[in-house]
DNA sequence: ATTAGGG
DNA sequence: CCCTAAT
């Protein structure tokens, strides 16, 4: 299944450049391969840093509690309670339905959500607050069941990704930002803006598909969106005839290993028995590949990533590390790049425009009351650029003491397109979203403000000096967030100021239309229909077969699908010119080639290997690589000279030492012995032929 | 395209 | 496994 998710800041305000769609991935080599991970910034860290540039200022005036909003917290809770904690888990199984294997990755702003009528600013910023005061959790999954059949579901699903902004810490009262004095200059008026992060915080994704859990997200999902997204078949990885390891012939000659491999659907003969039959593919969709994006769903997410996600990915890497410690974390990581590939692809979309815009910004009032500041109440004369109430865009603003709280809703993300395998686990899903929004935000971003429609680019100017601080301008003043000067290399407006954080800013981009879809097959979604071909089993079988060899870590599992299924693919929307100028880092990471999935050798493998080379003797891998893996597509030469290496490694080093699947001492020692044997001719034909071709010459 | 080696 | 260099 693939999701696509659009990923849009609750407020409608802040818009990314539409990202172009990654082409397919071919595989090369890329120079940069992965040396960009690290350039990476984390959504938290970003907005951390954004915030930065605000103080905080004492306790939010919206801090308190109010009842209002406070069904929607609780539902939250509940969600997040039922979030899929085991993240490895492929999500098949957990789905409730077989038929729902449309995942619907709903993350709600439970603040911005603008479809709800009946939402007061009010209670929106009493929501936000009491929402904002407990950690969020990164996802929560929401039953995809509510009032849909299970052939409902493929339909409705619009799935936005909402991203709201939150700050890493929960506490939503700390979340307050202060200006920099920098920015407002030294003048006398220092003001303070207080940007209540809280509601944008939480975030929740309903996973429609196979976590079904609470309802409680049923209100965010019926949420029409325009969005359509495509829904290709989904490519299940299966076993297709291969005989059985069993069969191999022990020490007979010319030994093969017959199990057919397509590479990228393939499984270990190891266990005949056992490891393949379980997947079957079914009669009819047998042969079929199915591609599924889940895509025709707008997901509509507000992120609430936090710390939660992270932590999860880490976690998770860890426990793997742990299991196997014997395993190097780079080396772990490196085992699941392709996500992190893919969706640096992304990010550099959304460093490529002018990127995200804001809206939905809020002042509030010091004295914490929010009198009628909050929320969509004040709507912006339409001064601002793009207003776009949806998510709040408004701002409200009141100064008071000199002293400017605003709160800002919301900040949308621009759309992203994720495919991922149906047989990925929560935690890759969560971790690609993460990253995703990570690669948006973490590319940079840069903050400017517009007032009356009007971007402000003085940064000396104070709050007072540009009238921001005043009540009747709160409506007008808007935020947008601009890719960051620094790691685009190309801007898209000249002037660009040199390192000013926040008051200048770009022309705020053009929004998002909200649901324009942008998905490539506009209706597709219906195809979902395919009945999901028991995934769950062909991939157990995967797995299977080589964990205990080599435990793949969270990523892997997507890996191990199909090369199709593990993009991220930005998708082109709207506006999609406007990102063809591609940052640095998009370039590399575009280019990159997805690693190959680690299929550790079996032991039926290394058999055929040592009796291929004994007879050939080494030097031959070709010749080795068509006598004995000559169907084994997935094996090459160098892949096999590569196992001969380490067999000859492993064989001397001792036992305690060797790790993965154990390889029988005897064909160690064969390996040995065959080594040495093989360097002896080596070294023998090389004293023969130097001589032999000084004397010729 | 292969082979050999380092990473 | 990947990447390169050298065949």
């Amino acid at each position: 299944m693939a999701l696509q998710k659009r990923l849009d800041y609750g407020f409608n305000g802040y818009q990314v450049p539409p990202t172009p769609r990654a082409a397919r991935s071919v595989r090369r080599r890329c120079v940069f391969k992965r040396k960009a991970d690290d350039q990476q910034m984390c959504a938290f860290d970003l907005l951390a840093t954004v915030a930065g540039k605000l103080l905080l200022d004492g306790e939010s005036p919206v801090s308190a509690h109010t009842s209002c909003g406070k069904e929607q917290p609780a539902a939250l809770e509940d969600s997040i309670g039922k979030e899929a904690k085991d993240e490895n888990k492929p999500l098949e199984e957990k789905s409730c339905d077989r038929d729902c294997y449309e995942r619907n990755f709903l993350f709600t702003e439970l603040v911005s959500e603008a479809p709800k009528p009946n939402f007061c600013p009010d209670e929106l910023a009493c929501t936000q607050n009491d929402v904002v005061s407990r950690p969020a959790s990164g996802i929560t999954t929401s039953d995809c069941s509510e009032k849909v059949g299970p052939a409902e579901q493929l339909v409705n699903d619009d799935c936005k990704l909402r991203l709201g902004i939150f700050t890493p810490s929960v506490d939503v009262e700390s979340s307050g930002f202060r200006l920099p004095a920098n920015c407002g200059s030294e003048d006398e008026s220092r003001k303070q803006i207080k940007m209540d992060s809280a509601s944008t915080r939480n975030l929740s994704v309903s996973n429609k598909v196979s976590l079904c859990s609470s309802g409680n997200s049923e209100a965010w999902d019926r949420k029409p969106s325009a969005l359509v997204s495509p829904v290709d078949s989904l490519k299940f990885p299966f076993c297709r005839d291969h005989t059985p390891c069993g069969s191999f012939p022990g020490n007979q000659e010319n030994v093969k290993l017959v199990n057919r491999d397509d590479d990228e659907n393939s499984s270990e003969c190891n266990e005949p028995g056992t490891r393949n039959k379980a997947f079957k593919p079914q009669p009819r969709v047998g042969d079929r590949r199915f591609r599924k994006l889940l895509a025709s769903k707008h997901c509509k997410i507000t992120p609430n990533v936090k710390d939660d996600e992270r932590y999860n990915a880490d976690t998770e890497r860890c426990d793997y590390l742990n299991r196997k410690n014997n395993i190097k974390r780079q080396r772990s990581m490196r085992d699941y790049p392709f996500k992190k590939r893919k969706l640096y692809d992304c990010s550099s979309v959304s460093n490529s425009e002018e990127g995200v815009s804001s809206d939905g910004v809020c002042m509030v009032p010091e004295n914490g009351t929010n009198g009628g500041g909050l929320g969509p109440g004040p709507t912006l004369p339409g001064a601002i650029p793009n207003p776009t109430p949806a998510a709040g865009g408004n701002a409200s603003f009141h100064s008071r003491n000199s002293q400017v709280k605003l709160k800002i809703k919301s900040f949308r993300v621009p759309e992203l397109y994720i495919e991922i395998p149906e047989n990925a686990t929560v935690g890759s899903l969560k971790r690609t979203v993460l990253e995703a929004v990570n690669a948006v935000l973490g590319g940079g971003l840069r903050v400017g403000v517009l007032l009356q429609g009007k971007k402000i680019r003085d940064d000396n100017k104070t709050l007072l000096q540009t009238g921001i601080s005043q009540d009747n301008k709160m409506d007008t003043l808007g935020f947008t967030l601009e890719p960051s000067p620094t790691p685009a290399p190309i801007r898209l407006y000249p002037e660009d100021h040199r390192g000013q954080l926040l008051c200048d800013s770009p022309q705020p981009l053009a929004r998002y239309p909200p649901a324009p879809s942008i998905t490539q097959n506009g209706g597709q979604q219906r195809n979902l229909d395919t009945p999901p071909d028991l995934p769950g089993t062909s991939f157990n079988n995967f797995i299977e077969s080589d964990h205990d060899s080599a435990p793949s870590p969270p990523g892997m599992s997507l890996q191990r699908t199909t090369s199709e299924s593990k993009a991220l693919v930005p998708v082109p929307s709207t506006k999609q010119d406007a990102l063809a100028v591609v940052p640095l880092r998009k370039s590399k990471r575009s280019e990159s080639a997805q690693r190959r999935i680690r299929r550790p050798f079996t032991v039926a493998e290394v058999e055929a290997l040592v009796q291929a080379v004994e007879k050939l003797g080494t030097g031959r891998w070709r010749d080795v690589k068509l006598r004995a893996f000559d169907s084994a597509k997935h094996r090459t030469y160098v892949d096999l000279k590569d196992k001969w290496k380490t067999l000859v490694h492993t064989a001397r080093i001792s036992p305690q030492q060797r790790r993965g699947e154990p390889v029988p001492q005897e064909l160690l020692d064969r390996v040995l012995t065959a080594h040495a044997y093989w360097s002896q001719q080596q070294a023998k034909q090389q004293l023969k032929s130097q001589p032999d071709t000084s004397l010729l010459l």
